[in-house]
DNA sequence: TCTCAAATCCGACTTATGTCGGGGATTTCT
DNA sequence: AGAAATCCCCGACATAAGTCGGATTTGAGA
């Protein structure tokens, strides 16, 4: 069986005899929609690699809202930090879908990590492009109004001026992202609309004006 | 001489053979209070370390507004995310005080880590736990008050009872730390006096009431 | 020691964002 | 097909945070 593990572009650059050998040590797990994965505050090493499925990295506060770090999709890596620190998780991961994931034990990866430096090298990259999107995150939060937040995120979506909405994407989730409430995201879609400048389906969005879109992130 | 290379976490695990080869290629410079050291979107490869003083990183909005990412003093490295990706730097890094900061050419580095698994581990750990900060930075941002990021800011600086402030480390400062204005800021240290949880004074901060404090937290 | 610029402080006001109650529309499940 | 659960939509209101003008204090430099 040829399996996923050598598709995804942490262990792309591994011999083949050292991908088996991962295979024995990695466990597959299926997990159905809204189950939790991981929770944030415990304490399970191990990296995760998805095969399919989507997940949410997210952080709730005592209040109930919700803050999604990340979106995780097939071949993404999770639960690096709990690997290479020793802190506690510091968010939860929970199924958007039901997904099926691997899990290698961490004893395996760090050892992994110290014999191949092209491994090391993956893992570095890997680390730096997370810190690239949270410092993304960090500025929406601080230094963006929703709107300019939203209009970055369809910018980003779209394809071909066509911004198609995975089943999960709900308002919900989405507002989670973008750091605010299912009502404001709500408003601020609406609005979008008043102006002319998208044409809001159920799960579909167009972009019939980007130009003015772009005016929007300031 | 013994350099400050030998003393910094990064490069304590190398035999002394190759501090001295760094060391051949580092140059050191040195920053007035101000000064500009790395400039957001630029693309200046290389890591920096510092020697002696203080620096900030920081992103500025279209408006004039700073959000301060981090704080770096004596032995801290920065600029890893260039030099580890393609992208140009995501933030600014401006002196705080007169600094001095050694400068080592990426080729050196990268090729170091290759050879040099100790090394690579070093390089995974600290941009894990840049990424821990920033998630914290994000939880604040998102899910937490004024208020509450004040308290927590206050409680993890603390030392007895005692916050005392760097001569640099102004209200604008802490205010672009905390991701809101001056004037804020100012307002939720005076009604912490106010309440009887602080003592304000210029360079230091007592704090009476740790208890009041942490329930301020959420 | 005196002066000046920076830092802090303060109250009044504005605004973005959050909250709430509830009504309709769409999908899912039986 | 019908019922139930989501999801979406909307206006009225509440509030945290930001803005502004300006007074006061402090520390650094002349």
């Amino acid at each position: 069986m040829n399996s996923i593990l050598s598709k995804v572009s942490y262990f792309s650059h591994l011999p083949q005899e050292d991908i088996l050998a991962i295979q024995k040590n990695a466990l597959k797990r299926n997990f159905q929609t809204e189950q939790i994965v991981v929770m944030e505050g415990e304490n399970n090493g191990g990296l995760y690699i998805i095969e399919s499925g989507w997940l949410k990295v997210s952080k709730m506060s005592m209040s109930g809202r919700e803050q999604v770090l990340n979106f995780l999709g097939p071949g993404d890596v999770f639960n690096a930090i709990a690997v290479f620190t020793d802190h506690p998780n510091q968010a939860s991961v929970i199924a958007l879908e039901d997904s099926t994931v691997w899990w290698i034990d961490q004893n395996t990866i760090t050892k992994l990590i110290q014999t191949h430096p092209a491994l090391a090298k993956q893992v570095i990259a890997d680390l730096a492009s997370r810190i690239l999107h949270l410092i993304g995150l960090v500025e929406d939060l601080s230094l963006r109004t929703i709107e300019s937040r939203l209009a970055r995120v369809l910018l980003q979506s779209m394809e071909n001026s066509q911004v198609t909405r995975q089943k999960w994407a709900t308002q919900n989730e989405m507002a989670a992202r973008l750091g605010t409430v299912p009502d404001v995201l709500n408003r601020a879609l609406r609005k979008f609309v008043d102006e002319g400048i998208i044409d809001l389906k159920r799960h579909q969005i167009r972009i019939l004006d980007i130009d003015a879109l772009k005016l929007k992130i300031d």
